[in-house]
Order: structure tokens, then sequence, then C-alpha cells
DNA sequence: GTTGAAATATATGACGT
DNA sequence: ACGTCATATATTTCAAC
């Protein structure tokens, strides 16, 4: 099964659109944006979560004000290519709360990793003292965000 | 102000550390959680909204379920540096709904999107139909996700 | 900040369609 | 699969401490 997006129809997607911009929306307000009863509403949504298209709920939070000041994006490429040293390497990079996403990517690196720190010096800590010790970290290249214009968790859905 | 960290006390912080992880917990669990009566945990998370701390609740969505099967990262240089047409342009890549983030970012590269679509095809279509056609796109530079270890939206809370 | 009580809104289950 | 209704919970507000 390459996705199961055939087996949501179109009040699902609704109910869905929903959730990703409003998350704490109650139950009653909902039903009511998706032309549904409440309880058929409810039923869709635990239908929903119980079959992973939700996988949970989060707050999202001005880093800003929470004096998270530096946001970086760091490309990585690894020297060594034994299989079972790069998931250890990635265990220990993904267990990190710093990184925020990891991903392992086409081009000239292997991975980016997007880095919240809360100032320029966290982040030289950060790279110098937690990353650039991991061992098989051949090469890596930091960008610094000097502005976010967007940053959005919503998937553009497809209608069914 | 750089910064409104230090307004915030260490049950404040715990809040905030649920919410992120859970942001469909209901009142009296969270204020369970966080050892408060509800009505002061309530009280405590109207401010932190109110004062935009917390800037909104979104349902995660699985990507892959829902029909998105690509996800890349492409670095856009600009070739016109007119402050106007910047603007415009940003305007449009950031109200583009495949375009989840938008960076400004140091190195070779001007800015720095993350791209989700259904498949190669739909990437393919967002950058030469939608991307390309853009005034003063000097150049660009495309990786694909091969894999996404790690995506989260947690921040790493700094105790106050 | 807590506790307790009351009004309101919400979630959930039973039943009928 | 949905709507309506009834009930159980949760939320919200207000008091008094």
């Amino acid at each position: 099964m390459v996705n199961s997006i055939s087996s949501l129809d179109r009040t699902d997607i609704a109910i869905l659109r929903v959730l990703q911009a409003e998350g704490r929306i109650s139950n009653v307000e909902l039903s009511d944006r998706v032309h549904l009863s409440p309880p058929a509403t409810l039923a869709r949504v635990r239908r929903l979560e119980q079959e992973g298209y939700i996988s949970g709920y989060a707050a999202m939070l001005n880093r800003e004000k929470l004096g998270h000041d530096n946001l970086a994006l760091i490309e990585i490429a690894l020297e060594l290519h034994q299989y079972e040293r790069i998931t250890e390497v990635l265990d220990r990079l993904v267990a990190m709360p710093e990184v925020l996403e990891c991903y392992h990517v086409t081009g000239e690196y292997d991975y980016m990793i997007k880095v919240s720190t809360v100032n320029n010096r966290a982040l030289d800590h950060f790279i110098a003292k937690r990353l650039i010790p991991l061992p098989g970290i051949a090469r890596i290249h930091t960008s610094i965000v000097l502005k976010a214009l967007k940053q959005t968790t919503e998937l553009d859905l497809p209608e069914p």
C-alpha cells in the first residue's frame, strides 16, 4: 500500500484541514464546520487518530519569545559508510533536543538537520561539542537562518 | 526586548512542555501534570496564549498516509536585489501551499524552502511551472529527502 | 494560589432512521 | 453511516478563604 488517501472522503479531508489549522477546536464547532453532527464528527476524528492519519497534536510556540534566537540548517557529510556506525551516529543525532528535524538527502551532503538554539554561542557549542565529536562526521556546512518567512506544518491535502 | 522568557516561571515552562507534546490534553490532566489546580492552570494557559508564547495548536498529520510521498529542500538564489521586487517574489512564494517553510539564510544561496508534494511529478511541476517562472530567480538547487529521521516542533525550553 | 459549587459546554453512548 | 436525545465529563466562572 503506497498510501491510503483513497479511503478518505471529502468530509475526512475537511476535518483534517480544520484540525491542521486549529488543533484545539471543540468537537461541536468542528462538526459545524464540516456540516456533520457532533457524534459523527467525533467518531471520524477518533478513526483518523486510530488509523494514524493524525499522529498527534502540538502547541506551536513562539521561538523568539521563548529565548530561541538562533535557527540553523546544517548539512552533514558522513565519512564511514558502514551501516552500523551510521545508524549509531544517527540515533545519537536525533536524540539531541536541539535537533528539530533530520533528513537523509540527495546531493553533495548526506544529511540535513534543523537546529534551534538560544543564541550563536549555544549553536557554536552544539556544533563544536556535540556534532563534530560524533564519529564519522566528514564535513559540515552551516546556514544560519536570518529570518523565517514561513513556518507551517499544514499539508496541502488533495481532494479525494 | 530581546525575549521575554525571564517573565516565565517553572510552572509556565512545564505547561509549555506538556502542550508542545500533547496539544489536546484536557485542562484537568494538564493541571495534574504541573501540580496546580485546574483554574490556576487554565489562567496560565490563557495568559500564555494571550501574550503570544503559544501561537496556536495544530494536528500533526502523517504525510505518507495522506499521499505526500515527496519532500524537498530547495535553495534559491535571487537575481535582482531591488527590495520591492524581492518582497513581491517572497510574498508569492510563501503563499504557495506546497511551501511549508521559507527561510532567508546565509551562504551561497539566499533562501531555503521546504516543499511537500504528492510525488516527483508534482515536485517537477512545482519547480518548472511555479517556482522558476517567478521573476528574479537566478539559480536553484534541489535536495530530495530520501528519508525523514526526525520531525518535531518541540523546542528545548530553557529552565527559568 | 486553593477549594468548592454552579452554569455552561462538551463528549460519549444508546437508540432509531 | 448519520441524527437525535440523554447522560456523564469537562470546562469555565464565581465565590470565599
